[in-house]
DNA sequence: GGCATTAGTTGCCATTTGGCAATTATCAGG
DNA sequence: CCTGATAATTGCCAAATGGCAACTAATGCC
């Protein structure tokens, strides 16, 4: 373990200690489980078809996750920014293959952990355990949380709220993938845009 | 261990071995930590607002999950039927005040085991966990094809879907809550029902 | 810097969905 | 069986969103 690699997993160290109680010691023994890896704007961490093989902790940088729909067209499922589990989890857990494509919006700084490390670190630590655990339900709740938007909320609603809870998605995001993440066309987002800019 | 319970508990074990490679042996040793309750048409598996301590296995019967929007609405968040692990997840894992209310829509039976016994049972056998993470996994990508499908079907499109994948929904629920659940009123229901039945 | 490509906006109009109120259908309890 | 309550449908119209095409803006590349 040398000096850089101890800087560098800070904020993975400090990322599990918000998530289960643990000792920093404890916490440092999970990240060292994990290997860096930067990936250049543009290029893709996981691709289609593929089983997912690494957890990836985003560091640093931006993430957009897409698939098709049944007309072929570009559907956004998902951003990621700093501080994020990226990885397509049906797939790395269930070994199957993914429909989701995950490429970098901005260059990126990665901690990734593979499958069967993982598996090998859960069975050894209960901490370990508990944390991925914690992090699949908060992945849960949160993807709970945008299906209660999408019943009830408008768009021009979800538009809004975006704004106010992830700016910066509109700082390295194209507008005509915003829109497909909140399911509009991006001819209906400029629209809404036009209105709320008159207000 | 007495015959009835052995009985009963046969679609528990089974379900386990569909969700992973395990010995029956194993996964009657799993089921045992369950124990049977049945709850009457209209009853409450679980209250919004409290912490959610029971896992619940449905063996028969028919649950509602429902919230509240902000203008005070019922929003249905999801059904379960037959063969369904029914649990508030976030609340249940992460031990917080629950927002949504399972409501008994037939009388049902079901195995549950709380959350303590669930801790110690995960903790003393690996394939327990195995079970539990492949539950919230499954879940996981559940509500996620469920989202994609907010994100680029129409109401209509939806709504074959779910009676197509989900006939027995139509036949426990009334209309008004599975409108709520396709994340439309019964107004625009009904009138995609009535274009359908021209058809 | 110029040019090709892609992104974003806008006008025009169609389609989808919603809101409200009246009406009809269904269902549970006395 | 009657009756009140709730669910479901329908008509009328408004609002939200989409489709297409034209236009403008931004971007990347040589």
């Amino acid at each position: 373990c040398n000096i850089p690699e101890l800087v560098n997993k800070a904020p993975l160290v400090e990322f599990i200690q918000t998530h289960v109680t643990i000792t920093a010691t404890k916490a440092g023994e999970i990240a060292d489980r994990f290997t860096e890896k930067t990936v250049d704007k543009d290029n893709i961490l996981f691709e289609e078809g593929k089983v997912c093989n690494e957890y990836y902790f985003l560091v640093n940088g931006f993430v957009r996750a897409y698939t098709f729909d049944t007309k072929g067209d570009d559907i956004t499922t998902s951003f990621y920014t700093n501080n994020q589990v990226v990885c397509e989890l049906f797939s790395f857990f269930k070994r199957g293959h993914a429909q989701e494509t995950f490429r970098a919006l901005t260059n990126c700084t990665t901690w990734y952990i593979t499958f069967e490390d993982l598996q090998v670190a859960f069975h050894s630590m209960p901490e370990f355990r508990e944390f991925g655990r914690s992090m699949l339900v908060g992945s849960y709740a949160e993807l709970k949380h945008r299906m209660l938007s999408m019943l009830h909320q408008t768009a021009e609603e979800r538009y809004i709220n975006l704004l106010i809870n992830s700016p910066d998605i509109f700082q390295y995001a194209p507008l005509k993938d915003i829109a497909t993440y909140l399911g509009i066309t991006r001819t209906s987002l400029s629209r809404i845009r036009k209105e709320l800019s008159k207000k």
